[in-house]
Formats: structure tokens, C-alpha cells, sequence
DNA sequence: TTTAATTTTCAAAAATTATTGAAACTTATG
DNA sequence: CATAAGTTTCAATAATTTTTGAAAATTAAA
């Protein structure tokens, strides 16, 4: 495999593992990129590395600053804005993590507490519908809270004490 | 809140979380109508409940049995199948982990060997594209196995000796 | 200031993904 | 076997999401 095509499947994986994973093609590409280069790029390398236009760049580019992925850098005497990606794979998982407990589990969660204390009127129904959105609160508070814990956890997440407590 | 008003939350909620990760929005909600209800369900009624198409309905139902998340139960004397959901939902998010390792985490770990072992021709653009990529091969590594050994661990995955062990 | 480089915005177009519905298929029953 | 109940398939359509590109906005330098 050559450097070109290393690259080129690099990109084009994470950008369908994005995808999958309900992250856009273009924004996934753009911090594969990123995370792969050497040094920070312009709009202008971005665009043409991934043939994308410049609207779509600016606009991806400026959703991964908003999750705190990439960040703009200014080179002295250079009228240009220059992007850069996180380089440290466990600070970025950190990050998404982090970004997707706030923006997407904890919205659900405060819902299901809500949902789950619907009065009982002795149906069935409304008994089952308690008892699961019930559960399904504590898995997700568990859940969450271990994503949390992992976060602020500065080194070793992941770490092998946790792998050997589990075997 | 009102019982239609809480399960019409909850399925719409547990739609849009789906959306969000990449499921499906009528899978989502299949699924969240049946973790809910009592008793399994036909065709007919999760057309009704959720007012879409028979086809639609047919297609989604099918994923859900390949995700392993959803039975078909078949009474005695009748024609019509029935379906029901994982009701317990540490097995359901075992189930869903398992799945996604196996379908969409381990493909990329592959990805990654490939891509890492790449021969080093000594410029910048390589070595950094080599040292990335075998750093998040690692981390899918690493998080995989953890995905794996919650997956086959019977009680309290997630376990309170866990959270301890992080604080 | 004025000019020019650069970035952002956003309506329109393109691409993708989901949904429908009717025909084809399957299978249990009289 | 023939019929009818039920399920699946899939081409067409609809809905949603992404992308474009040019105009507007911003900002640094002349």
C-alpha cells in the first residue's frame, strides 16, 4: 500500500464510520485530515484534499470547533486561518465523549425521568411503560456517569486495572 | 402527564436518539413501542400505532430480529405473528454493543492494521499518518475489548465496583 | 479610508435515505 | 388443491440531509 492510498482509505473509513455513527461525511473527513497532517491546513488545502467546496468547509470546520475538536491557528503575518486537530487519540475520545453526554444523553435521560413519573393509573400499561422508562433512566444515569468519571479521569482511561478487573 | 402523552414522548424521544446514532427513525420507534408495551405485537398493530406503511413496517421488523433485538413469537391457533423486544435492558445494551463491535468496530480495527503498516518512505506526511493511525488502531483495540468483556460479563456489567474502582 | 483577502451565510440544487403501496410470494386451512 | 390470510419485496416517490456557489460580511493591510 502506498502513502496515497493509505491516506485515501484512512479518509474515506472515517468518514463512513462517521456516517454510520450519525456524524456527517464531510465533517468526519475534514478532522481524518486534520488528524493525519503533519501541520495545520487552510480552507484552501481542506477544499482541495477532499474536492469539497468552500461553504462546506467553513461550515464543517466551524461544527468541529463548536465540539472542541479542531481549533483555528494564526501564523504571524499570515492573513490565513490555519486548522488544527486534537493529535491525542484519548483526549479526543475524551472530548466526543464528553460533547455527546451533554448534547444528546442528558437531554434523554432528564426526559425518561419525567416520562418514568407519569401517575399510575393501575393500567398495564401505564405500569409497564413505568417500569421500563424506569430502567432504562438507571442504565442510561449509569451509563453516563461512567462516561463522566472516564472523562475527568486524566490519564489511563481505559486503563488496564480496568481490563484485568473484567476478565 | 397524561399515559398518551408519556408514551408519545417516549417513542418520539427514543426516535430521535436513533436518528442521532444512525438508527433509523421507525426502527427506533418499533423498538421503543414494543420495549413498552405488555404484550407482543402484530403487524397490524405497529402500523397503527406508529401510522406508517406496511412495507415499512415489514423492513424495520426484520432489522430488529437481525440486530437480535426482536423476537417473533408465533401463538397457538393463529396466523398472524407476533413481535416482542428485549425487555431486560442490560441484555439489550449487551446486544447492541455486541453488534456494533461486530458490524461497524471491528471492520475499522482491520482498516487500521492495514492503513498503519503502511511502508515508512521517511517523509512527515507518513510518519504521521503511521504514528496516528496506530494510535487510534490501539484505542479501537483497547475500547473494543472492554465493549467485549462487559458484553460477556453475565451480572452488573456496569458494576458498582467499577464506578468505585473510577472515582 | 479604501481595497483586497478571506470567511461566512444561505437559498437553491443535488444526493442520500426513508417510506409507500401494490404485486408477488408464502403458507396454513377448508 | 384452491383459497385466503399474512408477509415480503422493490420500484417509485417523498422526505431529509448535505453540498454548492455566489453574494454578503468581516477583517487586515495599504
Amino acid at each position: 500500500m502506498t502513502y496515497a492510498e493509505a491516506k485515501e482509505t484512512f479518509i474515506s473509513t472515517w468518514g463512513s464510520l462517521g456516517t454510520l455513527w450519525g456524524i456527517n461525511k464531510a465533517m468526519a473527513q475534514i478532522q481524518a485530515l486534520l488528524f493525519i497532517s503533519p501541520n495545520a491546513l487552510t480552507t484552501e488545502e481542506i477544499m482541495q484534499e477532499l474536492q469539497i467546496s468552500r461553504g462546506n468547509t467553513s461550515m464543517n470546520v466551524r461544527q468541529l470547533i463548536d465540539w472542541g475538536i479542531v481549533k483555528k491557528e494564526l501564523k504571524a503575518g499570515e492573513r490565513k486561518e490555519y486548522y488544527s486537530t486534537e493529535k491525542d487519540v484519548q483526549e479526543l475520545a475524551r472530548t466526543i465523549a464528553k460533547e455527546r453526554s451533554r448534547r444528546e444523553i442528558k437531554p434523554v435521560i432528564k426526559t425518561l425521568a419525567e416520562i418514568s413519573s407519569v401517575k399510575d393509573d393501575g393500567t398495564a400499561h401505564t405500569k409497564e411503560l413505568i417500569k421500563q422508562t424506569k430502567a432504562l433512566h438507571d442504565l442510561a444515569l449509569t451509563a453516563n456517569s461512567i462516561l463522566e468519571k472516564t472523562v475527568d479521569h486524566k490519564q489511563n482511561w481505559i486503563s488496564k486495572s480496568i481490563l484485568r478487573l473484567m476478565k
